[in-house]
DNA sequence: GACGCGGTACTCGGATAACCGATGTCCGAGTGTCGCCGG
DNA sequence: CCGGCGACACTCGGACATCGGTTATCCGAGTACCGCGTC
């Protein structure tokens, strides 16, 4: 089981993002420069990010993306989800059937699906309750100025 | 982000070895018949389940795999933790790093990761907390005797 | 009749392919900007 | 000098390759059983 690289990626750049608190939108190619990454692919799970609300996109000059809302109301569930999708990790193929199971009691999850759906509860839930607010507030002193220098260079 | 189905597997078949509650091993070849799974490679992962010492095995005729200790002493976390390996979901690559953070912040992990690795321990513990007993009782009533009756047509 | 021995069938165990999704790359569509031209 | 217009540069957006990992398969190593031969 593995967390895709791009989750990673999409809350260091909403981090960016929120400590840069700009009117004006952050085109890819200059976040992909500050973390040097493929910006092409990261423009890819920015586009996700938008799809769900998160991040509002410009296009053309002087385009780029943008938070769709305030660091407060954006839980790490809200980004994971937009990235990895709200699938569950755990998926049952109902293999009782084949072991003679009753369609009766079928219309019910097995107890095994449902003790991984129960974990995976705990996982999201842990997840919704931590903001990016917070993840800000959890980031060293230092954090937050480095960020504003960098965009300060880094504007046009 | 996904489990492998192996880790379904295993879990259904670690219930049948525990209803079964035999002192004769129960070969692979049986267990993948009652659920249709192919055969081979099931045995990949009743093999896993062995290292991580959830299952001793049998080589030869009359060979099999039993289980190595109570269901109340088999978590749902030592099942998975032993077909998906220990390793956390989110890997940090610190990518931080590429962004200016000093060497010195870098002794501890960055808030993304920390939030990321807590949310994953809620999840390992509530897997923790459950154990293949627990299975067991939430099953439908039908489930064990449906199991022993398999078990005795499918003594040799 | 009892013991020892060899062959056989069965099962685990690890090494070896095939398929699928994540990763990475490219080019087209759309939009704001800047410079040029005309009034 | 001012306003309109057109070409350009920039950025997003989705379509197309590539790679690693899960899934699946096969063959060898080891062991218990069964039958036979001998004492």
């Amino acid at each position: 089981m593995r967390i895709s690289q791009g989750v990673e990626w999409g809350l260091h750049c909403c981090l960016t993002l929120a400590w840069a608190d700009n009117p004006e939108p952050l085109p890819t190619a200059k976040l992909a420069a500050r973390f040097d990454l493929p910006s092409a692919y990261l423009n890819k799970r920015l586009q996700a990010l938008m799809r769900a609300g998160i991040l509002t996109s410009t296009s053309g000059s002087r385009g780029g993306f943008r938070l769709a809302r305030s660091p407060v109301d954006i839980t790490l569930w809200d980004v994971v989800a937009a990235i990895e999708g709200e699938e569950t990790a755990f998926r049952c193929t109902e293999i009782r059937q084949r072991a003679g199971a009753s369609p009766d009691e079928c219309r019910h999850p097995c107890s095994v699906a449902l003790a991984m759906y129960t974990a995976e509860a705990a996982w999201r839930e842990a997840l919704s309750k931590q903001t990016l607010a917070d993840l800000m507030n959890a980031s060293p002193e230092a954090a937050p100025t480095r960020a504003r220098r960098w965009f300060e260079l880094n504007r046009r």
